[in-house]
DNA sequence: GAGTTTGAAACT
DNA sequence: CAGTTTCAAACTC
């Protein structure tokens, strides 16, 4: 796209330019027209110890590095972009598909696939990268153990392959079992088998499979054979929704974490997140690095579990459920793992977690939102399509330290368990308490069916954090409510937990049957997210711009249009229930196993204060519904296949084409199983299309707007961070004073006027886009024409 | 913001 | 299971 000329490029940051270009990956194989974007919320953990080995490049410049990664791939020609960071203990490998739609259309060879290592280390491994259909293969060869050579090798033999639309990750532990992300082509050949509703088209999925030979499986924590095994429909979890030419959707991102820890190195991570196309490596000062992580052990066979934990719980069947082990006494070097092949039966995700010692931990994030995240620096997690739910367990025997960190805009939860004696591993980062627990790692991978896996330390007291009050930081990012919840058996189990089926929340488990005394109880996850809500800060460097006020503090987020659209995880909205106490299911929050947050509801229950009565609550829902908890909805977002009411709506008056319809509602179309009279909520329904051009039309409008806005106010705060250091030094920047609040505010108004133009002319988003671009070049060139010639006439003066 | 409409949940 | 009531959200003005 030339937007802007090559001279003035050099003069602007990069992510003036890049941006934009990597928020939009098209797959346009043979469908120009189904643009199928794969969004997935990189949620890249970065380890500690990455930080330290790959430390030769500052945040800042690892940033940079990425950007221009990304903004290479954005050239003319390539489609997609491929980053790899390899870091010592990290492994990244980020799909950027970039590009402007202006640009994308043409080939989707990957060509231009770019690979770039972040941080000053290169993968000295083979990485092989097959465009053919647009899947990327990920190959570990190296083993845990590996040590410092190791991890600065990253991982040998890695073969990242992308063919058609699939994503393949495939780590070859010793089992040689690869795990295999594939993204489907969209092309309305569903690549997989689809369960879809009897209305939709099919859309791209996301999959993970092992490419031993069976099916799909997902492998969760140890990179050794199966661990869990998932049904095909669950893995289907995942679920890519498609890209709307119109609008701008998510960009597809995809990241995929790999660390490789040396033996009895505490790992450490912290995140990478990836924020519209970059990737920022962040360190919260909150917390401290250290972090739950994947591990994969490779030696050990998944079913050689030397006593360590278990987890699996089913909970609704389209709920995923993340299950923590509670690494035993930090003394056990050995790995474990653990096999989990219970309840693969049911409907369910299963999260496994594995219990691993030192081994190396593996960590898969994907995200969907592209510009907000925030992450802790603890944890790792994978996203998977929103909607999910997670179930966190809290071992009532003992009490860990429980820090749950939410990123914003992804679904995952971390958490992080903590002995509370443990010394802080020196070096860390203002970790408050950091344990050093070393011991707990674990991890899991999920990809969306499979989700994550929690490495817990034994820790005795669960330490709910409460939500800071944001003090100074300029950039705040609230984590947003998710649905998902965690589960962590405290101690140690032997046994798998076989039903934990409709768990509802706030259910309390007992102990598993090895003897242990274990309880379980079932807390939502949102709610310790909600306790700790504005923890988390920012670090993000590039723009400290408030304006681009991301930055909420907790109370009433409303996620600010920014983004929102493409953020999947928006806080819920609060019930107002009055009658209900919150204890039925007229209430969501309820409904969604959530504890009310931040509601407007009076005489709430549903609350840890009334546990007693919220529990017998669930019980009665139950009783009469032993599907009450389980979402009515598919998985997948907004998208299209798979996604269908499970019990089908009952609208007679709406004609299904008002948010009374819960399928309406939930963006899917009425099926067979509807008893709806007068429906016009089906494919054909001349008057559902028009409802949903209109719907459509203003959503773009609002999307352009905030994205305008955002990308605006991010850049030239950008600008402005860049310029104003080298004001002072005399060096031969422009003087940012040029960019005055005048000068933006004409500049925004350039934009929208452009913007509306655009609109108004009824052009294509990416018309729309490019326009803007172009628009906003126009004014830089003016800024820095007016600024360079007031220099030369200070310099002058000055002379 | 008050009042109405709507359909799921709860109840009988 | 069907019919009715209750409820909170969606919608309208
Ligand atoms: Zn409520
Ligand atoms: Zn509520
Ligand atoms: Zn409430
Ligand atoms: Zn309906
Ligand atoms: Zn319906
Ligand atoms: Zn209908």
């Amino acid at each position: 796209m030339d937007v802007v000329s090559p001279e003035l490029n050099s003069l602007l940051p990069d992510e003036i330019m890049d941006t934009e270009a990597i928020e939009e990956v098209p797959h346009s194989q043979s469908e120009p027209t189904h643009d199928t974007s794969v969004p997935m919320e990189t949620d890249a953990p970065v380890t500690s110890e990455s930080l330290n080995t790959c430390s030769n490049a500052t945040p800042a410049e690892r940033v940079q590095a990425a950007t221009a990664a990304a903004a290479a791939d954005s050239a003319p020609g390539s489609q997609s972009s491929i980053t790899i960071s390899a870091s010592s203990t990290l492994f990244a490998i980020k799909p950027a598909l970039a590009t402007s739609t202006a640009t994308t259309k043409t080939t989707d060879s990957l060509t231009g696939t770019t690979v770039s290592t972040s941080g000053t280390q290169k993968l000295t491994t083979p990485f092989a990268f097959s465009a053919a259909n647009h899947q990327i293969i990920l190959n570990k060869v190296a083993s845990a153990q590996a040590t410092e050579a190791a991890k600065a090798a990253a991982a040998p033999a890695q073969l990242i392959k992308q063919e058609g639309q699939k994503l393949l990750v495939t780590t070859i532990g010793k089992s040689g079992q690869p795990i295999v992300l594939q993204l489907p082509h969209t092309g309305g050949k569903p690549g997989v088998s689809q369960t879809s509703g009897d209305a939709k088209s099919p859309t791209p999925q996301f999959k993970v499979v092992t490419i031993g030979g069976r099916e799909l499986k997902p492998v969760v924590g140890s990179a050794g054979n199966q661990v869990t095994t998932l049904q095909a429909q669950q893995l289907k979890t995942v679920q890519i929704p498609k890209k709307t030419p119109a609008s701008s959707t998510a960009p597809i991102k995809f990241i995929i974490t790999k660390t490789v820890n040396s033996k009895g190195l505490s790992p450490q991570t912290s995140v990478t997140p990836v924020i519209a196309g970059r990737m920022v490596t962040q360190t919260s000062p909150v917390m401290s690095p250290k972090t739950i992580t994947l591990s994969e052990p490779h030696n050990t066979t998944i079913q050689s579990i030397p006593g360590k934990k278990i987890a699996i719980s089913p909970l609704k069947t389209p709920s995923k459920v993340t299950v923590v082990s509670v690494a035993s006494p930090p003394s056990n070097t050995s790995q474990k793992s653990v096999a989990l092949p219970v309840n693969v039966a049911l409907g369910q995700q299963i999260l496994a977690v594995q219990q691993s010692a030192p081994a190396s931990p593996v960590k898969v994030a994907t995200s969907q939102t592209p510009a907000q995240n925030i992450k802790p620096v603890q944890s790792v997690a994978v996203g998977g399509v929103g909607g999910s739910q997670f179930k966190t367990i809290i071992p009532l025997a003992t009490q860990p330290n429980v820090q749950q960190i939410q990123v914003p805009g992804s679904r995952f939860h971390y958490v992080r368990l903590v002995t509370a004696t443990t010394a802080n591993a020196a070096g860390q980062p203002s970790a408050p308490n950091t344990s050093s627990v070393a011991t707990g790692k674990p991890l899991v991978v999920n990809t969306g069916a499979v989700r994550m896996s929690v490495p817990v330390v034994q820790a005795q007291t669960m330490k709910q954090v409460a939500p800071k009050p944001l003090t100074s930081a300029p950039q705040v990012v609230t984590t947003t409510q998710t649905q998902q919840r965690l589960i962590m058996p405290a101690t140690p189990l032997t046994q798998i937990q076989p039903n934990f089926t409709n768990l509802p929340p706030g259910t309390v488990l007992t102990s598993a049957p090895g003897g242990s005394n274990v309880g379980y109880a079932v807390v939502p996850a949102q709610y310790v997210t909600q306790l700790q809500q504005s923890q988390f800060v920012t670090l993000a460097s590039s723009s400290s711009f408030p304006a681009s006020s991301s930055v909420q503090t907790q109370a009433k987020l409303p996620y600010n249009g920014v983004s929102a659209a493409e953020t999947t995880s928006r806080p819920r909205k609060p019930c107002n229930c009055t009658k209900s106490q919150c204890l039925k299911l007229y209430c969501d929050c309820f409904a969604n196993g959530e504890f009310c947050n931040n509601c407007n509801c009076n005489n709430c229950f549903n609350n840890l204060e009334h546990e007693t009565e919220r529990l017998k609550a669930i019980k009665t829902c139950l009783d009469r519904n032993p599907e009450a908890f389980k979402p009515k909805i598919g998985k997948g977002k907004e998208g299209e296949s798979d996604r269908r009411h499970s019990k089908g709506c009952n609208c007679k008056r709406s004609g299904c084409l008002k948010n009374y319809c819960e399928c309406y509602e939930a963006k899917i179309m009425c099926s067979s199983i509807c008893k709806c009279i007068g429906c016009k909520n089906f494919e054909e329904s001349p008057e559902r299309k028009t409802l949903m051009h209109l719907a459509d039309a203003a959503e773009v409008r609002v999307q352009q707007q905030t994205a305008a806005k955002t990308k605006l106010s991010s850049q030239i705060s950008d600008l402005l961070m860049r310029t104003t250091p080298i004001i002072s030094s005399g060096g031969g920047r422009l003087p940012y004073t040029f960019v005055t609040k005048e000068v933006l505010e004409a500049t925004c108004e350039c934009l929208l006027e452009q913007a509306k133009r655009a609109e108004q002319t009824r052009q294509p988003q990416a018309e729309a886009e490019r326009a803007i671009l172009e628009e906003f070049g126009h004014c830089l060139m003016s800024i820095i024409s007016s600024a360079g010639k007031a220099k030369t006439d200070c310099a002058s003066i000055n002379c």
